[in-house]
DNA sequence: AAGCATTAAATGCGTTTGCATCTTTGTTTC
DNA sequence: GAAACAAAGATGCAAACGCATTTAATGCTT
């Protein structure tokens, strides 16, 4: 039916999800070993970190990630408990809420920054390039 | 340090994110909608038939699937109490179990393997080739 | 301006997961 | 052969997730 092979696309799946699962598996542990936070947490730090515009809405922060927005809600607490982002009110639409880092928070981002790149190089280097 | 700059690794690690949360959901989802299974007991069956040899032991299963041991436990729990699989007791090391496909179980697996094919279809043709 | 649909975020709830532990069986060592 | 050790699988437990619902604010239509 189509030009990719039914095989191939189930060889291709498998890829992903090997690689997947190897990496997130060692990158959740070493984050959350090292700097005691989840892969969920630095994904939103990261975020931060990229959007410079200091404060993002959590929806804006939401359609960026991939998590459920509940998710997302339960994480950026987990963050704010931890003291490495706070939330604030928006003046403009008082539904919305602020989310930003805080110094510990981008601190914290800087050193776990170092063991996601070093596991990255690790584990998703010998990666195939795949045809 | 290495040939392939961090950044690069860094990208590389968003598009496999990006590719395994698309097709994961989509194909958890359309697989407990149509067939009342997730991913990792389809993954299961999957392993099953792939193994010509009928029946496995939960070990053997575990080493090829990514997933804990104890979730895999639960998983082929939850596999047997829906009649797709049967656990057995193995003669040679009272330690392991046998685990083997029933008639429902291998009929679920076919008509769900068309679900996993077209979600693949849908979801994972169009990913960039990636220089 | 009043009423209704829509949107942002939070929360209750059930499911799945991994870790640690337990039980049972097999293996090795002395 | 008994004691220590290892291995297979099950289970208690807590964490994180997604879905559905709730609460609150905004926008839209008449």
């Amino acid at each position: 039916m189509t030009e990719t092979g039914e095989t191939e696309l189930v060889r291709r799946w498998r890829d992903v999800l090997a690689c997947y699962s190897t990496v997130s598996c060692a990158l959740d542990r070493a984050l959350q070993e090292t700097h005691g936070i989840g892969m969920s947490e630095f994904e939103v730090l990261d975020r931060l970190i990229d959007a410079s515009c200091e404060d993002l809405r959590m929806h804006d922060l939401a359609t960026s990630m991939y998590l459920s927005q509940s998710a997302l809600s339960r994480t950026v607490a987990r963050l704010e408990r931890d003291g490495l982002v706070e939330r604030s009110m928006c003046a403009d639409d008082r539904r919305a809420i602020f989310v930003k880092l805080t110094a510990a928070g981008r601190e914290r981002h800087t050193r776990a920054r170092t063991t996601q790149r070093a596991v990255l190089a690790e584990h998703l280097m010998a990666e195939p390039a795949r045809a």
